[in-house]
DNA sequence: GTTGCAAAATGCAGTGACTGCAGCTAAACT
DNA sequence: AGTTTAGCTGCAGTCACTGCATTTTGCAAC
C-alpha cells in the first residue's frame, strides 16, 4: 500500500485542500454574482486566504474555472495509449475521445455550469480556447510517436486538430440540443462521418 | 459615382487614417520592445493620440494585432457564397480557404510578424482563437443556409469546424517549415486527405 | 520538545489595461 | 454665422497581476 493515500504529508493535504476550495467557492461566487463582477479578493475571503496567496494556485482568473483541464489532457493521452499499435490512428482517436466523452456526459452539471460561465465572460472561453491549443500540440506529439511519422510529417497535427474540432463541435451541440441524445453516442457519429476517409490510412 | 470613394467626409478618412496609423506604430514597437513591454500610453504617444482615444478605436492592446480579422472572415464568406450551389460543401470549403490561403501567401511578411508576437504573447493567441471561434459559428450559419439543413443539424457546425482546423493546422506548418511548399498547396493537400469521406455527402 | 531548515502564506507597494464621466474641439449641417 | 453632434481628451477609479521582503508553519534531526 505504498502510494494508496496520495497524502503524503500535511502540506501536501493542506495544498490540494486549499486549491479543491478555492475552485469550489469560486464557482460557487460566480454562479450568483457573476464572473466579472466577483473580484478575486472576495475570493480569497470566501476561502479564507490572502488576496496574494491565491496566485499560488491559480495564475488567473480565468484558470479558476478550467481547474480540471489538465486532468482532462492526461486522461486523453493515457487513452490513446492504451489502443493497440494496430489499430488506425482515426479508430484510436475516436476510442479515446468516446472515454472522454464519457466522463464529460457522468459530470454533466459541471460542465454545463462552466459552459454557461464561459458564454458570458469571453476571457475565460479564449482561455478554454488556448489550453486545448495545447492539448493539440500534445496530441500531434503522441500520435507522430504511435505512427512512427517523421516529425515534419503535416498528417499528425491535422489528425490532431480534426479530432479536437470534432470534439468541440460535439459537446457544444450536445450542451445546446441535449435531446439529441447521449454525448458519447454524437462522438461516434461525428468520427465516423468525417472517418470514411481517414480511417483507410495506417 | 455614388460610392466609389468611400470617404464620405472628412472625418470618415480621419478615422480611418487614425486607426491603421494605431496598429502600424504599434506593431513596429511590439517588434522593437515586445508585446509586453509596450504600454498603450506609448502607442498612443507614437500615434500622436491621447491615451483614453486609444480605446475608441481597439477595445482591447491584442485586438491590434488582428486587425484585418474581420475582413478575413468576411472574404471565407464572400468566396463560399460564389461558389455554385450544386458543389459539394466540403468542395466549396477547400476552395474558399484556398482563395484566403492566396491571400495569406500574398502577405507572408505580414503574417509571419504576428505569428512571432503571437508565439511571445499569449494572450494574442487565445483572442486569435477565440476570433476563430466566431469564424466557426458563421461559416456553420453559411453552410445551414447553403445545405438548406434543419437549424438543429450538427453536420454544417461540423464541417465548419474541421475546415478551420484543417486551415489552423495548415497555416501553422507553413510557418515552421516553409520548405515544404506554397501554402495554397498545403490546404489542398489537406482538405483532399479529409475529404475522401466528405466530399460524398451532398 | 527544542532547534534549524525550507516551503508556503502574507503584506506592501507597485504597474498597466481598461472603464465611466464630464467637458471640450471641430466637423457637418442649416 | 449658428447649432448640432461625433468624437477627442483629461481625470479618477477599479482590478488583475507582479516582485520583494517578512512572517508563519510543516517537517525533520537531534
Amino acid at each position: 500500500m505504498a502510494e494508496a493515500t496520495k497524502s503524503t504529508g500535511l502540506r501536501e493535504r493542506k495544498k490540494l485542500e486549499r486549491r479543491t476550495r478555492l475552485a469550489d467557492v469560486a464557482v460557487e461566487l460566480f454562479e450568483r454574482n457573476g464572473f466579472e463582477k466577483t473580484t478575486i479578493e472576495q475570493i480569497a475571503a470566501a476561502a479564507d486566504l490572502a488576496p496574494r496567496t491565491f496566485f499560488s494556485y491559480f495564475a488567473t482568473k480565468d484558470d479558476l474555472v478550467l481547474a480540471d483541464y489538465t486532468d482532462r489532457l492526461r486522461r486523453i493521452l493515457e487513452e490513446l495509449d492504451r489502443r493497440p499499435a494496430a489499430e488506425p490512428a482515426w479508430e484510436a482517436l475516436r476510442s479515446s475521445f468516446a472515454t472522454v466523452a464519457d466522463d464529460y456526459e457522468a459530470e454533466e452539471s459541471r460542465i454545463r455550469r462552466r459552459f454557461t460561465i464561459m458564454a458570458t465572460s469571453p476571457s475565460v472561453a479564449a482561455r478554454s480556447l488556448q489550453l486545448q491549443a495545447g492539448w493539440e500540440q500534445a496530441l500531434a506529439d503522441a500520435l507522430t510517436r504511435r505512427l512512427e511519422a517523421d516529425p515534419g510529417d503535416p498528417m499528425p497535427r491535422l489528425l490532431a486538430a480534426t479530432a479536437l474540432a470534432v470534439m468541440r463541435a460535439s459537446l457544444q451541440h450536445w450542451l445546446l440540443n441535449i435531446e439529441d441524445g447521449p454525448l458519447p453516442d454524437l462522438v461516434q457519429r461525428s468520427f465516423d462521418q468525417l472517418g470514411v476517409g481517414l480511417s483507410r490510412m495506417r
